[in-house]
Formats: C-alpha cells, sequence, structure tokens
RNA sequence: GGCCCGUUGGUCAAGCGGUUAAGACACCGCCCUUUCACGGCGGUAUCAAGGGUUCGAAUCCCUUACGGGUCACCA
C-alpha cells in the first residue's frame, strides 16, 4: 500500500511567446494533480542557450499564474528537488554521463556536421531512416586521443541496443511499439556541454519524482529515445499519455497564420481565463455529462485521463468566442471596461490618462455592452455612439429614415422635451420616449428608429435607454443637431 | 521516404457488438423584442473507402486513402 503520490510536471522551453498548445499540457498536467492530491512541478528546459530568454520565461510564468495554474515546485516557489532550471542543473547531468560513459554505454563522437549531413541526406534520399552510422563507436584509445589531440569538438552518443522492440505504456493510446534499430546511436550531450532536450528529461523526470509524463503527441516519436536512456540507467520508466496536437482551421498544426495563438495575444484581446481553460479542457477531453461551462474548481472534479481524445482538434474560435461570452455577461462591468480601455484609446475614444470619473462612466457602457460582445476588445466596434458630440449616417439606408417627412415631428418634440427633462435617466428616457408616440398616435417604430438614427447615425445598437443617459442630455443633442444638419 | 499516431455532421464531440448515432459551437427558421444582440423553441447535417469476423458492426481484424507527428549538437 505504499502508493507512490502523483508527481507531474510542465517543462517548457522559454523560446518564445506561450502557445495556447503548452496552456492545454500544462492545465492537464495541473489538473490531473490537483485530481489526485499530487504535485504539479514546473520546470524550465532552457538549455538552447541561443534561443532562451528570460522574458520569454516571465510570460510563460505570468500567463499560468493568470490562467490559475499554479506550481507547487519550481521557479519563485521552491521545492525540494530543485533546481528548477535545467542550466543549473549540468553537474547532476554530469554525473550521469560520467557513469554512462564509464560503463560504456555512451561514447565520445567525433565526427563532422557536415560529413554527418550529408550521411544524412543519403540515407533519407535511398528512403531510408536516417540514424548515426557509428563511426565513433568502437574507437580505440589511441584513435581517441588522437582526436583530442587534434582539438576537435566531440558529442556524446548513447550507445543504442540493436534488434530490440521498445514498448511505450501510453495512458491515452495503449502499448506503442518502436524498433531500436529505427533510433540509432543518438547525441545526448552538445559539444558545449549541454545536455540534449531527450537526455535532460529523463534525468529531470527521474531526479524529481515524476511519476506521470503528460505532454504533446508530438513528443511521442521520441519516447523510445527517453525509454532508451531510462534503460541504459537503469531508472524505472514513468507513465506516459500524449495528448494530440491542437490544428488550425487547415488541419495543420496551430501556427501563427491562423490567428492569434499566444495565451498572451487572447488575454490582450480581453479574454478571461476562465473561459481560456474552459475552451482548453473542452479541446481533447469531454466530460461524461453534457454540461459545456465549468469553473476550475469543477474541471478538477470531473477530469480524468480516460476521456482524453486521441485524435487531434481543431481550434474553434466561434465556440472560444461563445465561451467566453458566457463568462462575459456575468463579469463586473469594470472588469470588462479596464479590458477593454487599452483598445479604447488605442482607436481614440479615450485619452492616455482618464479620470476616476470617466473609468466609472466606462463601466457603465461595459454594462450596456456585456451582452452584446465576445471579448473585451469589441468593445470599440460599438463604442462609437457612446462616444463624442458628432455622428455620422452609417448608409443610405440610415438616411432615409430620416427624410420620411412623417418623422421630423417626433424627433423635434423628442429634442424638445429632453432638453426641458430636469433629469435624463433611464426613467425620464422611457416616460419622454412612450409619451410620445401616445400623443401622436404613431407607431413605436416611426418613433424609436428616427430617434436612434439621429442620436447614433445607425440603425443598430444598444438599448436606447442605456444610450441616452450615458450620453447626457448636452450631448445626445449636440449628436442630433450635427446628424440633423446633415440632412439638408 | 522509414517509423509512429489518428479518421463520427463545417467545428468540438458522446458512443466502447444490438441506440430513432447524444450534446455544444456555427448555420437556417420561428418566438420574444418600438432596432441589433441576448434569451427560448425547432431544423439541416456525421460514422473516410473496401474487404472480412459476427445472427448483428460507428464499435473487432485487414487493406487502401487521407491528415498529422517524428527521424537535429531544437525543445
Amino acid at each position: 500500500m505504499t502508493q507512490q503520490m502523483m508527481r507531474v510536471r510542465f517543462a517548457p522551453s522559454p523560446t518564445g511567446p506561450f502557445h495556447i498548445g503548452g496552456a492545454r499540457s500544462a492545465l492537464f498536467n495541473w489538473l490531473l494533480a490537483r485530481k489526485a492530491g499530487g504535485a504539479f512541478v514546473l520546470r524550465v528546459e532552457d538549455t538552447d542557450l541561443d534561443r532562451s530568454t528570460k522574458e520569454s520565461e516571465e510570460n510563460i510564468k505570468e500567463a499560468l499564474r493568470w490562467l490559475g495554474l499554479t506550481w507547487d515546485e519550481g521557479p519563485d516557489a521552491g521545492g525540494d528537488y530543485g533546481p528548477y532550471h535545467q542550466t543549473q542543473r549540468l553537474d547532476t547531468y554530469q554525473q550521469f554521463t560520467d557513469r554512462l560513459l564509464a560503463e560504456g554505454k555512451a561514447y565520445r563522437c567525433y565526427c563532422s556536421e557536415e560529413k554527418l549531413e550529408s550521411e544524412r541526406q543519403a540515407e533519407l534520399a535511398k528512403g531510408l531512416t536516417p540514424r548515426y552510422g557509428g563511426h565513433c563507436r568502437d574507437l580505440s584509445d589511441a584513435e581517441r586521443q588522437q582526436f583530442e589531440a587534434e582539438g576537435r569538438a566531440s558529442v556524446i552518443r548513447l550507445r543504442v541496443p540493436e534488434n530490440k522492440d521498445v514498448v511505450i505504456h501510453d495512458l491515452v493510446r495503449g502499448n506503442v511499439t518502436f524498433e531500436s534499430n529505427g533510433i540509432g546511436d543518438f547525441v545526448i550531450v552538445k559539444s558545449d556541454g549541454m545536455p540534449v532536450y531527450n537526455y535532460a528529461v529523463v534525468i529531470d523526470d527521474h531526479m524529481m519524482k515524476i511519476s506521470h509524463v503528460i505532454r504533446a503527441e508530438e513528443h511521442l516519436s521520441n519516447t523510445p529515445r527517453q525509454v532508451v536512456i531510462y534503460e541504459a540507467l537503469g531508472l524505472p520508466v514513468p507513465e506516459f499519455g500524449h495528448i494530440s496536437l491542437i490544428l488550425g482551421k487547415d488541419r495543420s498544426k496551430m501556427s501563427k497564420r491562423h490567428g492569434a495563438t499566444s495565451v498572451e495575444q487572447y488575454r490582450t484581446l480581453g479574454y478571461l481565463p476562465e473561459a481560456i481553460v474552459n475552451f482548453l479542457a473542452l479541446l481533447g477531453w469531454s466530460p461524461e455529462g453534457e454540461q459545456e461551462l465549468f469553473t476550475l474548481d469543477e474541471l478538477v472534479q470531473a477530469f480524468s485521463m480516460e476521456r482524453v481524445a486521441k485524435n487531434p482538434a481543431v481550434f474553434d474560435v466561434d465556440k472560444l468566442n461563445w465561451i467566453n461570452a458566457q463568462y462575459l455577461k456575468k463579469a463586473d462591468p469594470a472588469l470588462i471596461a479596464r479590458l477593454a480601455l487599452p483598445h479604447l484609446q488605442e482607436a481614440g475614444f479615450v485619452g492616455a490618462a482618464p479620470t476616476q470619473e470617466e473609468l466609472e462612466w466606462l463601466a457603465h457602457v461595459a454594462a450596456a455592452l456585456q451582452n452584446h460582445i465576445s471579448y473585451a476588445a469589441q468593445m470599440v466596434e460599438q463604442a462609437d455612439v457612446f462616444f463624442g458630440d458628432t455622428a455620422e449616417f452609417e448608409n443610405d439606408e440610415a438616411k432615409a429614415i430620416l427624410e420620411d417627412p412623417e418623422v421630423a415631428e417626433p424627433v423635434r418634440v423628442f429634442m424638445q422635451q429632453l432638453a426641458a427633462a430636469d433629469v435624463v435617466d433611464m426613467a425620464a428616457v422611457k416616460t419622454i420616449l412612450k409619451g410620445i408616440t401616445k400623443e401622436l398616435k404613431l407607431p413605436g417604430k416611426k418613433v424609436f428608429m428616427p430617434v436612434r438614427v439621429a442620436i447614433t447615425g445607425k440603425m443598430h445598437g444598444p438599448e436606447l435607454f442605456d444610450i441616452i443617459p450615458l450620453l447626457g442630455k448636452e450631448r445626445t443633442l449636440a449628436r442630433m443637431n450635427s446628424i440633423l444638419a446633415k440632412l439638408a
């Protein structure tokens, strides 16, 4: 009954924006850990010195926090199995490498990159799986000393056993078998002394006592290499689970040309973290019932690897938008206003330093709009009816509404009564508008639509009862005058 | 090209030998509404193809096709 505690990890390399697919991998790991009462470890795989940046690492951590996927161990959190940056674990790798070298399970290779590359191309051309030719596999001491004396750079390769089936037990795919012959002696330590991904991962996962390795399917083909390393080192192999990729609309792997692919981009557009998480969870996993909207806690309860899909999923922005809209309806208008603010500023609706009063007013605008938008930045599209002292006809159809002679009177009366009003709140506006239909015995359409067009220049938009109080008396009248002036 | 994974409506998907093949997004229609939207109700639409196995196959097996991943001193 010494059930090992579940320990999972998310191990990004800080080489660029945090991809939405990475966020999903993180989410699944996190859910698994929370559900099992285990630990979620964050490890930074920064061995690619050329591409890794501190900035990217900070972005990833910030995005994870924003999504609510906090880690129990890792950078900023500490833990008993650190350090959690691979570049700080070099001596650990070194120890294992020394052992492999001493046991003859790995060896130094002095082949030049040019030579290997041309071999690779030749094999590819013949339709073979490119593998290392094994030139340095059995170098004599004399040869080795010779190369060293020449100052040749060297890498360290693992001696991979031949004619062996490598079986991977995968939580989502079942048993997957690879032949060791398809692998070849691969590099485990680069000439600059850095461990290669497949090697560092194995050692770290072992040292950090990771019990379940849940990651994207692109790693499945790498897994036999890792298993071979586990075996060479005599280490227990963890459970694997390879979740399918997220595809773009054209069914190829999601990339920049498919639109926004980083978590940061969605955050900037004013999507809510709960919505992103909810959407991502439903991409490649399905609950038992028919529930569509889940809080993080509900996801923890419902999640299981058994219900993770094998097939890749296309990223459907429409559905994300729908989910986000659901959350937006329930969100605090002040929050929505805050998220939309940078976009409203960029569009010129709001100045660089809005006053507290303006911000409060903006929250009211957000309240009027929150049932109409999918993400906060969309406020910009409907914002013009709330801003400015002038308006423009959106098209001739709108203009035609006011050209109807029947309509001049109700518009005139409305302006007159509005001007005379003491307070312009929703109730007052309602009273005025309804009073006009009654007095002039006009159908609502002959009153509401012309007034709407006279104020906004548009035939569609938020409730007049919302718009007018927010605009206020002066501005409403100013806008109406500007539109009416365009009539003649 | 070799190896590996996958294939249920336009999209996400349930299904795990016997179902009228769920549900959601999108789309269409109706209702609500003095606009649009929201909301409510309803509708169109799916088992990649061909062989088996079986009384019976979306479910099991094989082949083909298609899609994807991987074969780096990137992770």
